[in-house]
RNA sequence: GGGCCGUUAGCUCAGUUGGCUAGAGCACCUGCAUGACGCGCAGGGGGUCGGGGGUUCGAAUCCCUCACGGCCCACCA
């Protein structure tokens, strides 16, 4: 306990409380608890290669108001915190930071430092793999200490002893193993197929990560021969795939080409004989209704291939650019194989867009491409990180199997989603998912494969019979660690092994981010006390991955869903409604600034306002309202304990009193009721409401009789009511100001208000007797308020007095304000109340004469 | 092209199963030194509830339709 200050201020609140929580570990996680007991969160760890903005803090703030609920509703609740330092972000952050550039070939430079300054032009030094994955680690320690200081700043309730890392060792052991099992069970496979490639970051991407730019593209008419000899015109946008093709095809209803089916055509210049099939894809109103099929143009390339099984002839390499190929040798058979060796000889080692200048010229050289390419706009896949169109390449990856359909539509059944309309999005995802899941990237900064491939005599590399990790030796780094059997002398040798050379998707270890921080396999004590976990809360444009990917985990693993809740939060937009941009930076919205300005408080009272699931403008006028209403917590509280001396022991008798008592009880439980659905927005929104009358209403009619206007029995009664209100309210608000409810709580109260028990309606209502008349304070407000308004215009003061106030009501309701008469009187500063019956409500007041 | 969400005062938003005269805060205007707070208090003006149809005694609320904004998904010829 401590005194109560006499100017109240939030100034500094937010550095004293969370030393203090921190130092009381407030709230740590008592793993003694059992699983009925234990609320768990999976928190989604925020991507340590950016800034935070203030969309992230508003989530974030929404999922701690739900944890600072359930803590005070008796639930232990385990709340961890993962940074995201997986995936080509961190990657490509920490290589614009350190002015380097990963070079596999190289060997490990222990003394290597990055340079202390690096401009925009410098020249990326190459250095080592474990050199990178050395600076990736320390550049990642730095963020996540700017992050864990904001965190902690806005006072969000986490267990700082539970953080993770994506990529930690933890991580790494969990990951592996799930592969491991899933491999085992056939559920994870390895094969070449085709795979989406982006060619800047030499990488595979999953179906998941793909986004649609609209770019301008033209139709090129080709002039292809038909199987009698005559012109065949086919509209393409990619003509510098013309040596891939590998048939054409038309749709099966479409009588210009049925009689085509099953016959040949022979492309321009390379003179190669294609089938022509027919598929229901084909669209006849595309084009001239008849497409070549390229190994690989787009997507659906890939679907005719697979489904029509055609023959691979792939030209595009990783880098983007045509490899080299002979004519006339298996697979690249011509009718004129010079011809086209001499045509392809101009279009080898060039990337796609100069080959594409280059074999418009020779096609309307040979004249075998008809008119002018006409310009389109169209919708291009892009990976969402990347700059240049994706390339389709067959190369090894590892791949997970999607379960079916319908076990996954199930399981969106089973877990509650808030707001519930987001299951539709998920269930739009599962209903659309294409092959399987691919978990491979070639990168160097991940969680490797535990795997190694046999080097046979020749010395090629069998990358489809893997060589597995013991489940025992995880977490294992290929690069580095031999497999049972073999010696590191025989590390790329003939003979020997080599290490598989990719590492897993961000997604393929965030998609057990239930299992790492339960202690999967590794603390099995703990993951009994708190998986499958209680709530997930994470944004609406990751349902398609993370969301569903993690369901897919724990359907594998444990055949359950991973947690019974989901919370889905909306997007944060500026006040021009555009959404927020990432690099926000040192911009005028810095969460860091904003709390600065307005303190923590009020920036969580600005996110409250983001109702489950909803977009939310970042205004600064809520969290100047937030700050308000923190500063009047204070004043309220220092009234009423200070000036007051209100008490939480002592009975409450009087009807004002009681009839204040009852509504907050009513308050007390829709707050309860909304939390309970996870409806902050609404628990707050009721308890804010209250407030503000609880102020300007019943302080003014009680203070009198607090202060001993009207003897002792009234006193203590007005003196209990405020204790037991004031208590009450401190509690109902302290999810959403945990700062400025703990300062209160701190002047009056043992502990912290975190960990004092939520309030309920029956506790207040059996403080008062029984559910008394709520009108009681209604009646007497409404009088007062227009005693006050009379006031108000005839420009006097409040506290002026008045002769005489003429109340007209019905019966009732006269009765009800009588209670109260003497608390209005004295707050309305009236000499004289009377009171006629009648039918509807009016109040005459006569002014006192000015003096 | 399909789907989801939204459209209520100048701004940000409430408005539970249809029901008294559609609410709050901010902003604006007029006042007020009152034994917590001037970062306060009291009062005031301001809305054809996106448009159009329908159901109903009664619609911001239910149904249909259109428009606009945003998001998600979709086979790039």
């Amino acid at each position: 306990m401590s005194t109560i200050p006499n100017k109240p201020s939030l100034d500094g609140l937010e550095a004293r409380w969370r030393a203090r929580w921190e130092a009381d570990g407030t709230y740590r996680f008592d793993r003694t608890k059992s699983r009925d007991e234990v609320f768990s969160i999976d928190t989604p760890p925020p991507t340590v290669s950016g800034t935070l903005h203030p969309g992230h803090v508003c989530s974030y703030t929404h999922t701690d108001f739900i944890a600072r609920y359930q803590r005070m509703r008796g639930r232990e609740v385990f709340y961890p915190m993962g940074w995201d330092d997986n995936g080509l972000n961190v990657e490509r952050r920490v290589q614009l930071l350190t002015g380097t550039r990963c070079d596999p070939s190289l060997p490990y430079d222990p003394d290597f430092r990055p340079p202390e300054k690096v401009g925009k032009k410098d020249k990326p030094i190459p250095v080592s793999r474990p050199n990178f994955v050395e600076l990736c680690g320390q550049v990642v320690e730095q963020l996540e200490q700017s992050y864990f200081e904001l965190w902690s700043t806005i006072g969000l309730s986490v267990d700082w002893t539970q953080t993770y890392r994506t990529i930690g060792p933890r991580a790494t052991r969990a990951s592996q193993r799930s592969f491991l099992r899933l491999l085992r069970r056939g559920l994870a496979y390895r094969a070449e197929s085709p795979t989406l490639w982006d060619v800047d970051f030499r990488t595979a991407v999953a179906q998941a990560e793909l986004e649609d730019r609209e770019l301008p593209g033209a139709y090129h008419k080709l002039l292809f021969t038909g199987p009698d000899g005559d012109t065949l015109p086919i509209d393409t946008t990619r003509p510098e795939l013309l040596p891939a093709c590998v048939a054409l095809v038309a749709h099966p209803d479409d009588d210009r080409y049925r009689p085509l089916f099953g016959r040949t055509a022979r492309t321009p210049l390379f003179g190669v004989e294609v089938p022509i099939v027919a598929h229901e894809l084909a669209d006849p109103e595309k084009g001239t209704g008849i497409a070549m099929i390229c190994t690989f143009g787009d997507t659906t390339d890939v679907t005719w291939w697979r489904e029509l099984g055609l023959p691979v002839r792939a030209i595009v390499q990783r880098d983007g650019r045509l490899r080299p190929v002979t004519w006339g040798s298996p697979g690249w058979e011509s009718t004129d194989p010079d011809k086209a060796q001499a045509y392809y000889d101009e279009l080898a080692g060039k990337t796609v867009k100069q080959a594409q200048t280059r074999i418009v010229e020779l096609l309307g050289e040979a004249g075998v491409m008809e008119g002018e390419p006409r310009p389109i706009k169209h919708p291009v896949k892009f990976w969402e990180n990347g700059t240049r169109p994706l390339e389709i390449v067959t190369s090894h990856q590892w791949f997970i199997r999607y379960p079916d359909k319908e076990a996954m539509l199930t399981r969106g059944k089973e877990l509650a989603w808030w707001p519930e309309f987001m299951r539709v999005r998920y269930e739009n995802w599962v209903n659309g998912l294409q092959g399987d899941w691919n978990i491979t990237r070639q990168r160097f900064f991940g969680v490797p494969f535990p795997a190694w491939y046999p080097i046979d005599e020749d010395g090629t590399v069998d990358y489809l019979s893997p060589i597995l990790a013991d489940e025992d030796d995880l977490p294992v780094d290929p690069t580095t660690d031999v497999p049972a059997g073999y010696t590191e002398e025989q590390r790329n040798q003939p003979g020997g092994f080599a290490a598989d050379p990719d590492v897993m998707d961000t997604w393929a270890t965030s998609s057990l981010t239930p299992q790492i921080v339960t202690g999967w396999v590794d603390d099995p004590d703990l993951f009994a006390r708190t998986f499958p976990m209680d709530m997930r809360p994470q944004a609406h444009e990751i349902i398609r991955t993370w969301l569903f990917y993690t369901i897919v985990r724990s359907h594998y693993e444990h055949d359950t869903l991973p947690w019974h809740n989901a919370t889905i939060s909306g997007f944060v937009f500026d006040p021009d409604r555009k959404k927020l941009s990432k690099s926000a930076g040192n911009a005028p919205d810095d969460p860091n600034r904003l709390i600065e300005r307005f303190g923590a408080d009020a920036i969580r009272y600005w996110a409250a306002g983001g109702r489950p699931g909803m977009d939310l403008a970042l205004d600064q006028g809520q969290m100047k309202i937030g700050r308000k209403l923190a500063i009047k917590l204070l004043n309220a509280s220092k009234l009423a304990l200070g000036n007051l001396e209100s008490t939480t022991s002592g009975e409450v008798t009087d009807p004002l009193d009681r009839s204040m008592l009852t509504a907050l009880a009513g308050v007390v439980d829709e707050a309860t009721a909304a939390f309970d659905k996870f409806d902050y927005a609404r628990a707050l929104e009721r308890t804010e409401a209250f407030f503000w009358t609880f102020c300007d209403n019943y302080l003014e009619l009680v203070k009198n009789r607090a202060y001993g206007s009207s003897g002792e029995a009234g006193q203590a009664s007005a003196r209990a009511a405020l204790g037991l209100a004031l208590r009450t309210q401190l509690k109902l608000f302290a999810p959403f100001l945990p700062f400025v409810t703990e300062e209160v709580w701190s002047w009056w109260q043992e502990g912290s208000i975190h960990r004092s028990s939520w309030p309920t309606g029956d506790e207040l209502r059996s403080a008062v007797g029984g559910d008394a008349d709520r009108a009681v304070l209604t009646v007497a407000g409404e009088v007062l308020s227009t005693v006050r308004k009379a006031k108000s215009e005839a420009k006097r003061s409040m506290a002026s007095a008045v002769d005489r106030v003429v109340v007209t009501d019905t019966p009732a309701r006269l009765a009800q304000l009588a209670q109260a008469e003497q608390d209005v009187r004295s707050a309305g500063h009236i000499a004289e109340l009377t009171t006629v019956e009648g039918t509807s409500f009016s109040v005459d007041v006569t002014l006192a004469a000015e003096a």
